[in-house]
This record gives C-alpha cells, sequence and structure tokens, in this order.
DNA sequence: AGCTAACATGAGTGGAAACTCAGGTTCTCA
DNA sequence: TGAGAACCTGAGTTTCCACTCATGTTAGCT
C-alpha cells in the first residue's frame, strides 16, 4: 500500500468515526469523505461499501471496549467493576450514536462476529468475578446482562438522558443486579 | 366528508398502522396506499405529510396505553399493575416498531404534546398509587420508570428478546424497583 | 336524471444518497 | 529520472422516496 493511501484511509476513518458518532449510521458517505477532505471516489476505493465503512469502525470500537472490560475484571472490586463499565458504556452511547446501533445489532446479525464473541467473553468474566465476590446475584446469566446493557444504551440515547436520570436510573437496574439486602 | 372518502381513511389508518408496525416508520408512503388499496394521491389528501400520518397513529396509540394504564391503576394490587403494564408494554414493543419509536420521541420531541402527556399522567398515578401499597421504592421518580420503559421497549425491540430473556430482563429491573427485602 | 363539488388517480418532479468510471495525478522503484 | 502501477477525482448513474397536479370519476343533493 502506498503511503499516501494508507495515510488517506486513515484519515476516512476518523471522520467516519466523527460523522458516525454524531448522526448514527445514516450519516451520508459525502459526510465522510468531506470530514477527510478527500473525494467520495476515494472513500468507495478503501471501503467498497458503506456498510464495511461501518464495520471497520465497530471493529474497532468493540476491540477498545474489550479491553476496558478485561481491565476491569483484573481489580479488586469486580462488581463494582461490572458497574462502572455498565456505566461508562451507557454515558459513551449519550455521546456516540455508533455505540448503541453497534450493540443493538450485536445480538442478532452478524457484521464481526468475533469482534462481539470477544467483547462478550469479557463481560462474562466481569460477571462471573462479580458473583464470585458476592456483589452479583448468581441468578443472572450473560444474556441478561446484556439485555440490560443495551437497552440502558438505547434509552439513554434515544431519550437523550441527563447525567441525574442516568444516574437514578442505573441505581434501579443495578441494585436488581444485587443479592437480596436488608434496608 | 363524503362516505366514500371516510371510508378510505379507515382503510389508510390501518394498513398504515400494519406497515409502520413492520418496518417503523422507515416504511414508505407507497407500501401504506398499496396496503389500503389506494393510489398515493389519495393518502395525502388524508394526510398532507408521512408525518401526520405517523402522528395519527400514534395518537391512537397513546390513548389506548393511557387507558390500560389507567384500568390497571384500579385494581387492587396497582404495583403488579405497573409491572403488567409494564411488561405489556414490552411485548408490544416486539412486534411494533412503531411503540419504539414512539416512545423513543414522547420524550424529547413534541409531536403530539397533549397525548403523551396523558400517558405521563397515568403511568403517574398507577406509580403513586404502587409506591402508597409498598410495592415500589419511595425514591424512584416518574422519570426514572419512563427511563426504564424506553429503555426495556428499546432494548427488546433492536435485540429481539424471547419471552424467557424477556421475563428474566423485566425481573431483574422490578427487582430494583420493589423496596429492599430480606431473601 | 342531472349537476357539481368533492374525491381518486398515477405519472411526474425534485432531491438525497449509494455507488461507478474515465481520465488526470502522484508515488515508488529501478 | 522516467515509466507505470497505484491512486485520486468528481461528474454522472441509479435507486428510492416524499410530495404534486392535471385529468378523470363519483357521491349526493335538487
Amino acid at each position: 500500500m502506498r503511503a499516501d493511501a494508507r495515510r488517506n484511509r486513515a484519515r476516512i476513518l476518523a471522520a467516519a468515526e466523527k460523522v458516525f458518532a454524531e448522526q448514527g449510521s445514516s450519516g451520508s458517505t459525502e459526510q465522510v469523505a468531506a470530514e477527510a477532505e478527500v473525494a467520495i471516489g476515494t472513500v468507495f476505493r478503501h471501503f467498497p461499501t458503506k456498510q464495511a465503512l461501518l464495520q471497520a469502525i465497530m471493529k474497532d470500537l468493540l476491540a477498545r471496549l474489550a479491553d476496558q472490560a478485561s481491565e476491569l475484571a483484573a481489580q479488586e472490586d469486580p462488581a463494582a467493576g461490572l458497574f462502572t463499565f455498565f456505566a461508562s458504556l451507557v454515558s459513551q452511547a449519550a455521546a456516540k450514536r455508533t455505540v448503541v446501533e453497534l450493540l443493538a445489532h450485536a445480538g442478532i446479525d452478524v457484521p464481526i462476529p468475533d469482534s462481539v464473541q470477544t467483547l462478550r467473553h469479557s463481560i462474562e468474566t466481569l460477571l462471573v468475578q462479580a458473583q464470585k465476590a458476592g456483589g452479583v446475584r448468581h441468578d443472572v446469566r450473560l444474556d441478561t446482562v446484556i439485555a440490560l446493557l443495551i437497552s440502558a444504551c438505547q434509552g439513554a440515547v434515544h431519550a437523550g438522558w441527563d447525567l441525574d436520570l442516568q444516574d437514578r436510573t442505573l441505581a434501579v437496574i443495578f441494585d436488581g443486579l444485587r443479592p437480596a439486602r436488608c434496608s
């Protein structure tokens, strides 16, 4: 790959990340091209399809999230780690529509199956450790946690939560995940 | 209004309900016209805009939901009523994309403000009574419940929950809404 | 029955967005 | 440094969809 081609590819990815974060996947390829200061043909040279461009970005995002989850699993309080991861993702969702659409389809479609699988596994580790530490009920399954995660992200984006509302809403969910305790 | 016009209006509304339930608001006006067995011009005669057609359907839907909430509030166990309403809405969401988009924007946009307000008020009644009966925490606010409702609906649609997953996910949320209890 | 306002029809318009390609430009290697 | 492969460009093509309007049809009143 020629040097200028590599440079353009990077510019396009950065531009796409920005445009799609703001507008979701309905952002147009022309906007991406403009943001990258590149002709539209160049975008289609590097990514034969808009779909392919989206997948490239999502693969990146999934990897970053899996990393974050792994780091949190290594901490001393894994339950807090799970909740931190949860809250962090929801916060990102509010700012980046891409995150939401990604997670939304992560369960059904199979655009980037292995990346999704990696993230699922990271979350599973986080969950299992949180349960071992007694911070999360034992009858909660991975798919339940993921369903709640997706829901919260979707809700945050589509209903425009402020920080206060987000905290109070997540508090309810976290309380439902914790083992029963006398008040 | 002439008799045939009234008949066509009804057909169009029914067709739109079906099309938009399946495809969400991205369903085309032409599909609605086809489903109603009517020319596309007729659709635009009755509803000057696609938006107007959507609003007509949503107004209907909101009214039905508010009714349902009111009925449930009149029952003997209001907390169970709230949870029933919650689960019912989520079930509908899985089948009708319209429901989701409606609720999603109910918080931000103001397409049909008074109808939304009515529904909010019905849910508030349900919540207050559930709290009085001791079935729901007192520190839970209306906007929290609505945020959770929207989230669950969004999650159900976008991640394609089956019945089992839905039950387990809602169980977590409901548990978070209930007052603390020793196991 | 006959008249007319109300209504229905559907080809057509405009615009937006994904994708293509012929022709011009630039990197790179010998 | 010069040839040529790789790359970039952007006007054009195609598709889809909301919306319009000139023309044809009918309900309903007298």
